[in-house]
Parts: structure tokens; sequence; C-alpha cells
DNA sequence: TTGTAGGCGTTATCAA
DNA sequence: TTGATAACGCCTACAA
């Protein structure tokens, strides 16, 4: 077990003072440059690392960023957030930071964990992983003066704080596009209940691409329903025995595209199905789906926090705002 | 934003020293219980909470336990890591730690980073899933003396540190038996190449439940390869074209029993497959699938940690060893 | 440019 | 049973 070597050991052997240690790792300017060059060659010799508790204890700041992670719903969707979560773990790290997880019940039990967090480890930061309309984790956050930054747009107001996303209209027109490219004129939508920001976004990229193409995006094409594998079986299958059937399908996710897959199996047809996500289940299945870039959405958050954080950036004059990173069509079998 | 309220607060409202505060909330036993009372009334009315950088400080600890959140491979198994995690996020909770992550390319890395993290954020202790035979991180953390506990056995040596497990063999074993109870006789398996102690445990599963059923384990029934959905179809498929093809196969893995499903789908067959893990995509095709109880072996894990760190059970009596969970099948169409 | 003094909130030691 | 004192390692004044 190696000694312990504070910032003190580290004066005795440059022979300065525990100050010019310090000035040298807070303020380097400060210090002349033959004494800089000793208190870092000891540093070095010595293995010292600052002692983040006590640091901590002096600034009030952490260097830990929270964030959390949901429990697995349907499962299919959350290798979204493990991918998210690995590529926020790298960027933090680079960034002087780390991630702390934490759990919640609901919104009232996140707001208390954010207390505990913020009162007892004093938490430099939290990203949130999605937002709804009026939500009250971002008020209370934002209300406290506390620094976060969503992945998800705040749909109400786009200026109301820090976030990161994923243009998912522009996911869904692609996916309609490439339908089109293959001859496909009647395409229908399986997307999730009006209300829901994201849900929307990807039925409009839809309709998108489906007027500008000239076709019409009729409602009799467009369907919705909670997210699920079963759901999408069901809501495809409907469509699939109406009148005019759809011959191709654009989904709001990997999971309706999943059930959609299902229901087009089972009434024999051939119709074309895409996803949303690009989950295993995707690639396991060969479903052809929307590519969220999720390591630079993660990089991106983490960025956004340091900037508002450390200030660096804004010093440097290129202060970051949100910014909304454009996802791609990975092709498979299935479209 | 409410006044800072530290210990000295709490302790003008309680009319007692600080110290006599730090002891009801250390050491209540030494405290009167009308004195405990007050303070802690004075406690509840504050709102106090302890400063967990202060408390680190003077006591070295930083109730923080690190865990790596791999990039995922094939992505199938991504899940399983993330089911782990957030039992883990949980039951850290309960037991008052909290969860931090780390990234890291590879063993030598992973070492680094333990350095790093240990030295800069006192880290109580390192939750590692899975191990190696003759694995460098165990080795050189308990050199140090720093606790750990391991998802997974030691292979080598049950008793060279705290582990948390799953029975594969009984997984299989319990994939075979259902099997034969179905009418199957010629079972194959399909696993890992022999050495990596994971897939060799649940080979051995499988040739049990098969010995025991006076059934033969025979080597031409017995295949390895690397794990993948590419990889199970191959190999399925040179089994199913096999001079007595089997009827049934059980695979070490969600990845295989998917390739080997559509190695069965392309030749035309009949055969019934299973899987290990009992991920999305086994949920998802209607794999029957071996499942690990995830929550519940976090949840080991972090009773092994705390009881080490704490002192608490082994104090009570009952000190905690290694814990070897029994996973189920979870039966769907393919089996 | 460098050094000295004081304090962040907590707990351990020891005396009252 | 309670309270005063010191110390954990660092950083921010301020003085030299």
């Amino acid at each position: 077990m190696a000694e312990k070597v504070t910032i003190s050991t580290v004066a005795q052997h440059a022979q300065v003072s525990r100050q010019t240690v310090s000035n040298v790792l807070n303020s380097p300017d400060v210090v002349r440059e033959d004494t800089r060059r000793r208190v870092l060659d000891a540093i070095e010799a010595l293995g010292y690392r600052t002692n983040r508790a006590a640091r901590q204890m002096r600034t009030g700041r952490s260097q830990l960023i929270a964030v959390r992670i949901e429990p697995t719903r349907d499962g299919i969707n959350g290798s979204v957030l493990d991918r998210f979560l690995h590529g926020l773990t790298d960027a933090a790290a680079t960034a002087g930071y780390r991630v702390m997880l934490y759990t919640a019940a609901g919104p009232a039990d996140e707001i208390a964990t954010y207390d505990d967090l913020l009162s007892s480890y004093e938490l430099d930061a939290f990203v949130l992983t999605g937002t709804d309309h009026g939500d009250v984790r971002t008020e209370w956050l934002a209300a406290r003066g506390v620094q976060f930054v969503t992945f998800g747009r705040p749909w109400d107001n786009p200026e109301r704080h820090l976030w990161v996303d994923v243009d998912g209209a522009s996911g869904t027109a692609h996916a309609t596009d490439h339908l089109i490219a293959a001859g496909h004129r009647r395409i229908g939508f399986i997307g999730w209940p009006a209300g829901s920001g994201v849900g929307d976004d990807r039925r409009a990229g839809w309709a998108r691409a489906m007027r500008d193409a000239g076709l019409e995006p009729a409602a009799a094409l467009d369907r919705q329903t909670p997210d699920g594998i079963a759901q999408g079986e069901s809501v495809a299958g409907d469509l699939l025995r109406g009148d005019a059937p759809p011959t191709a399908l654009v989904c709001a996710s990997d999971s309706l595209a999943l059930g959609a897959l299902q229901a087009v199996r089972a009434a024999g047809a051939t119709v074309a199905v895409t996803g949303f996500d690009d989950t295993p289940v995707a690639r396991a299945v060969g479903l052809t789906s929307v590519s969220q870039p999720l390591a630079e959405a993660a990089a991106g958050c983490m960025d956004l926090l340091a900037s508002a954080l450390d200030g660096d950036h804004a010093a440097l004059g290129h202060r970051i705002g949100p910014m909304l990173l454009q996802p791609t069509l990975v092709v498979r079998q299935s479209a």
C-alpha cells in the first residue's frame, strides 16, 4: 500500500510551500516556469492525485454528474439507454467528471432523489433522458439553479434549458423516402398516441416526406397505439385487413415494427417495415431501422454541461447551445 | 435556495455540542435517550443531511462503489448488464451507497482506472462483472486490499474472493430436462470453445442432464463456436445437415440460439431451440430461454460488499459467503 | 512570485 | 453522558 501523498508531500519534495503546489494546479500562469517544472516533476515522481473530497469541501463541487438508470420496460429499448450511458461515461471521464447512477420509481420519487443527491453528495449536474410537456423535474431543478441537460427537447419551449436531441422527424422522413424510392406509394405509419413530443415528431417526419413526394399521408394509413410488440402486431393486422392495405409501414419504434413484422408474416403478405432505434432486436431479425447517434448525443450532453459548469468554452467565445443531431437509416432485409 | 445546514446548526438548535450530534448519528447508544430525541427532532426540523465530502475526508470512505459499463458487443447481451446495473443501483441506495460508472478499453486500462478512482475518489469497492482464469484485475485489487465482489465465480479457486453467480449448469440442465420431457432424445448443444468457465459450465449442465436421463451427450452433438448469431446459424446448419441430426438444440446464449433458429427455419426443419439469458430478443422472437435472477444477483453483490465494508453482518454473526443463485427456464414457442 | 493563516463539515480523542 | 480540540487535504485570501 503506497503512502498517502498529499499536496504537502509534493511541496516538501519540490522545496516549495503547499500554496505554490496548489497554484501550479489551479493557476499555472501565476507561478514561475522553473518552479512550475519542479512541482510538476514532483507530482509525477510521487504519483500525486488531488483528493476530490478535500477539494469538494472547499469548492463545493464534486465533479460528479448523475443520470437515472430506468428499469427496462419491454426491454427492447433498454439498449438505447445502455449505449447512451456508455457514451456519457466516456465523455464525462474525458471532461474530468464521473457518472453516478440513481433510480426512481416516479417523478415525485425522482425529485426526492435530487434533493438527497444534491444536499448530501453535492452533485454538479444531472442528465435527464427525455422530458415531457411541463416536466416537474426540470422545473424543480431550474428553480434551484441546478445545472442539467436533457437528452430530448423540451417540447413546449426550446429555450427553456440545455438539451441535446436527435431529429426524429428526419429519421422517419429518411425511412419514408427510402420506401418511396423503392417504389412504395401506400406507406402507413404506426406510432404512439398524439401528445408525446417524440411520437408526434416521428409522425410528422413521415407525413412531411409523404407530402414532399406528392403523396397523401392519409388518416386511414396513420395509426396510434401504445408502444409494444403486441400493439404493433394488432394495429398492423388491422391495416393489412383494410380496404386498400399499405405496401409498407414506417413504425415509431422497433417494438411496434417487430409486431408489424409478425402481422405481415401471419397475413402471408409482402410488406416492407421500418423501425426506430436500431436495437439489437432489429439487427437480429433483419429489421431496417433508424439509428440514433447515441455516443455523439452523450458527448453533446457532457459538452453542454462542461461548458456551463466550467465556463471554459464560454470564455473561449463559443458558448455551446442546444444541439439537434441527425439519425441515419440502417437498411436491412425488412425494407 | 435553503440555507446550508451543518452539524453545528443542528447542535445550536438542539442546544447541544456538535459532537453530540455526531454521536447521535454514529453512535446512538452512547447518548442519553432524551438528548437523542431532541437532536433527532432538530435534524428533522432543519432537514439536515450529512455532507459526504466532509465525512469522507475524516473517515476516508466515500460510500461509492464502482462498476464498469461495457460497450455492448453484439448488443443482445447488453440488456443483461443493464438489468444488473439497475438492481445494483437499487440495492446500493438501500445500503447507503451509490454506484459510479467507469469504462475501460482492456484489462490494463481497467487497472489504471482502478488506480485513478481509488486515489482520487477513494472508492470503497468495485463490482466486477465476470472473471477469467488468472484475472489480473482481481489480483491487483486483492494485492492492494481493495474490497470487491465479482458477479461470476473465480473458476480456478472458489475461495479466492467474494462472488455471486448464477448456476449456469443448472440452467442448461433445466432446458435439457424440459426438452427430454417433451420427448426429445437427440439433443445437441451449441456453446463456446472450451476454456471459458461460463461456457464450460453451461455445457456441463447439458451433458449432466443427458446422462441423468440415460442419454449419451455425444461429441457429434456437441459444438463449439465463438458467440454470435452468424456463428450459431453456421454451426446449427452443420448439425442439421449431419448424419443423424438433432431434434432439439440447447444453446449457451440467445445469440447462438437466434442463429440456430434461423438455420432451422432455413432448413425447413422442426427443431426445438433454447437460449440463455432471456434477453429482449428472446422475448421478441418467442425463444425459450434460461433467465438469470439479475436483481437478486445484484442485491447479493451489494450484501456481500456491505457486509465486508460495514462489518455489521459479521458482527451479527451471519457473515455472508459467496452465493450461487438458481436460474429459471422461461418457456416460449421455440421449445 | 511565494508563503502564511484560516476554514470548509465531519469525526476521533480525550478530558470534564 | 457530554463537550472542547484537533485533524483530514485542499483552496482562497492576504501578506511578504
